[in-house]
DNA sequence: AGCACGCCGACT
DNA sequence: GTCGGCGTGCTC
């Protein structure tokens, strides 16, 4: 960050020196306040502002540049009634935030179409982080056991349990762990048994040591790390892509990227973004291991005091290392010097929800504009990554092989169009031959199938009706274990009613399709004498359930697997042979662009969970469309045939990369107002050269949570601005605010 | 995001 | 006659 010189007026004329403030509300510029007699203020000070009746905390904010947009910097620069201006009420000195997250705040704001205020919100809601800490009491050994203390079974449990911590923990923490009430720690705190400590509750992170080595790197590993090293010596934006399959250790690679990035400068921070799903304990013991120190980690199910703490030490820079999901782009970083994207074909850095980003590429974007270098890692790189490290727009380290030198498996379609599974089974005669082959051998299996739940759609055999979510046009999944009827897509569930609710006819309402608990159903009567498990989001909550299942596949305790993709990161079982995909066409189908790419990216990795040095693994594909390119490419092992047939078809139609998209979506509880307002937009969409408009159409999902739902698509050429031309047709258009607007900008999901 | 302002339906 | 529904617009 540079130094700025400190602002006393932004304006030569009024008489008060002014600055301007963005607040974290739907509001698309930053408003004039009056800075107070003794008040120095510089762009990036926290303060607290008169809103309308309220306080808000906002961003002191620099003025606008000048230029690019005439008409926009005229309005957002106008000064206003100085009778309206109001006064700073307070800043928070200490923390600032740096001028290139302002920079990027507004970029992502005008690439987006969301208000920069909406876009502020990602990096501060409330603000409450900005207050003093509060103390907080922690509890340590006394000095000696006091003689009126009797030391029960119940205070000896918390001397033990007090052992275990390195910092002194709450009455709450400590009496969880030693299995007691908190009663029982305060008692002995008052007996003076155990010592009351004064605690920081934001407890800075231990600086990671950067005299440890890493592991001994292979060739191909060494010389990718070298490569990725030399990038980061230049202190300059660059991006590349670490590309090897999976057990070939890109992890290894990008810690020596992060050690180079951190030992080049004392203070610099360095953000790893990975899948929420990633986001596990493993693999933060790993960084931890790796530089001796445990890193920041950040994710959606940390509580408030955790956020507090990583977020303000983030803002102070004493967080070195942080390890996070999406949303983590959005800390307040002050000397952000490389980010690392593991993953970086995963859908789920697409925001969904809010201000509709890209995580993956917004980090691209935070690199070039602050120039620092990012480094983005898949074994099964996007179509986007792959062409841009084709055009040389990115660096691209390959590395080669397998954990010990094991081998891709040995893949195979089973076309079920001539050999079909018996009716009402899922499973063809091939595949169960393949699977007892394993079974005699003593290994182990794992049947892939996409979809959780005992099956997909429910209908009435009498009447044709289909259960479907009360407010939503979804169809509800049958889940057997829970006995009930669940939506995936709003939460909604309700026991399996007996009688089917639109005709009354009993027992008329038929399972239809398979879901994983189907499939284990199936697998258990086909084979009775084998273990049979189901690992999927439904069948396994919490983190230490999932390691004790993987723990029980990794030991050969079961024999045959029933999983969703939750099985597709991560891990690698030696004891699998054989991967059977129960429906890989699945994915296929519907509008989605990516439908085949992410297919590919799927199988692949669940095909990779397969084999171990002695014995490759066989995996098999349970195909009605055998011959489709996604299946054939899959089968023939060459990712560069699939790039190049998918890039191809793209290019022709100019999807992305080759062209841009955008979605807009109308959504309001009043049928007739949003059919009105998309009528209304559709007269006057402009006419542009390169840019083409389809709709309005009905949303696959017309009903959702009782909202109706209109879309249209815009895709335009590369070279024009999609954002320019969606202002423009918005700008004729008033649509009531009955009816809400949502623009999505490069959109993964379709519905 | 809040909150006030404003214009149409059923009640003390 | 008023209380209150939420559609509309503003907040420096």
């Amino acid at each position: 960050m540079t130094d700025q010189a400190p602002i006393t007026s932004l304006d030569a004329t009024p008489a008060l020196p002014t600055v301007k403030v963005l607040t974290p509300l739907p509001i698309a510029m930053p408003y004039d306040y009056a800075v107070p007699e003794g008040m120095t203020l510089e762009v990036g000070d926290f303060v607290e502002v008169p809103l309308g009746p309220r306080l808000v905390r906002g961003v002191v904010w620099p003025p606008p540049k000048p230029a690019l947009k005439a008409e926009a910097t005229e309005a957002a620069s106008k000064p206003i009634d100085p009778a309206k201006l109001k006064e700073i009420k307070q800043s928070f000195p200490v923390l600032r935030m740096a001028s290139d997250l302002i920079d990027f705040i507004d970029w992502v704001a005008e690439y987006t179409l969301f208000p920069m205020g909406t876009v502020l919100r990602l990096v501060l809601r409330s603000g409450a982080q900005l207050d003093a800490p509060k103390a907080q009491i922690g509890y340590g050994m006394a000095e000696a056991i006091p003689p009126a203390m009797k030391l029960t079974p119940a205070r000896q449990k918390v001397l033990d349990a007090l052992r275990g911590f390195n910092a002194p923990p709450s009455a709450k923490e400590l009496a969880s762990r030693a299995g007691v009430s908190d009663g029982v720690v305060r008692g002995m705190a008052d007996l003076g048994g155990l010592q009351r400590l004064e605690t920081d509750p934001d407890a800075p992170f231990e600086p990671p040591n950067l005299h440890k080595k890493g592991k001994q790197l292979s060739p191909s590993q060494a010389d990718a790390a070298q490569y990725i090293t030399a990038r980061i010596n230049e202190e300059k934006y660059s991006c590349t892509l670490i590309d090897g399959v999976t057990g070939s250790g890109k992890t290894e690679v990008y810690l020596e990227a992060i050690a180079a990035a951190l030992k080049a400068d004392p203070k610099a921070q360095v953000l790893v973004m990975l899948p929420e799903i990633a986001l596990t304990l493993p693999f933060l013991q790993r960084i931890a291991e790796r530089f001796g120190a445990a890193p920041a980690g950040w994710h959606s199910d940390l509580g408030m005091a955790a956020r507090r703490r990583v977020w303000r030490r983030v803002a102070d820079g004493s967080a070195r290392i942080v390890v996070g999901a999406r949303s983590a782009l959005f800390l307040p970083f002050v000397n952000l010097k490389l980010i690392v994207v593991d993953e970086e074909h995963d859908s789920a850095y697409k925001q969904q929800e809010g201000v509709l980003y890209q995580g993956r590429d917004m980090a691209v974007v935070r690199g070039a504009r602050a120039g620092f270098p990012v480094v983005l890692a898949s074994a099964t790189p996007a179509l986007e990554t792959v062409e841009n490290a084709g055009l040389g727009r990115y660096g691209r380290v390959v590395l080669e092989g397998r954990y010990g030198g094991a081998t891709m498996p040995d893949i195979g379609i089973i076309d079920m169009r001539s050999a079909p599974p018996e009716q009402g089974k899922w499973l063809s005669p091939k595949l169960i031959a393949e699977v007892n082959k394993a079974i005699a051998q003593g290994e182990q299996s794992l049947l892939f199938l996409n979809r959780r739940g005992y099956a997909p759609l429910t209908i009435c055999r009498k009447c044709g009706e289909r259960m479907t979510a009360p407010d939503s046009d979804t169809w509800l999944v049958e889940h057997r274990l829970e006995r009930r009827l669940v939506c995936h897509h709003t939460g909604f569930s309700m026991p399996i009613p007996a009688l089917c609710p639109h005709c009354g006819s009993a027992d008329s309402l038929t399972a239809c399709g398979p879901g994983v608990e189907r499939v284990a159903e199936e697998a258990k009567a086909t084979w009775p004498d084998a273990k049979v498990e189901i690992f999927s989001s439904d069948s396994v909550f919490t983190p230490q359930a999932t390691q004790a299942l993987l723990k029980r596949m990794k030991e050969g305790e079961i024999d045959i697997l029933v999983a969703t993709q939750v099985v597709a990161k991560g891990h690698h079982f030696p004891g699998l042979t054989l991967v059977g995909v129960v429906d890989a066409d699945l994915g296929l189908a519907g509008g989605d662009l990516r439908a085949g790419e992410r297919t590919y990216q799927l199988l692949s990795q669940v095909i990779g969970r397969a084999g171990r040095e002695e014995k490759p693994g066989r995996a098999l594909l349970q195909s009605y469309q055998a011959d489709h390119q996604v299946i054939q490419s899959i089968a023939s092992g060459n990712r560069d045939t699939f790039m190049a047939i998918e890039a191809a078809g793209r290019q022709q139609v100019g999807f992305p990369p080759f062209g841009r998209l955008a979605a807009l979506l109308l959504t309001g509880d009043n049928e007739q107002a949003v059919n009105d307002a998309a009528r209304l937009l559709a007269m006057s969409v402009p006419a542009a050269d390169g840019v083409e408009v389809w709709g309005p159409a009905p949303a696959p999902l017309y009903r959702l949570r009782g909202a109706y739902r209109v879309r249209f698509l815009v895709k335009s050429r590369r070279d024009i601005s999609l954002q320019n031309y969606l202002r423009d047709w918005f700008g004729t258009v008033k649509i009531p605010s009955s009816v809400r607007r949502t623009v999505d900008i490069d959109p993964y999901a379709f519905l």
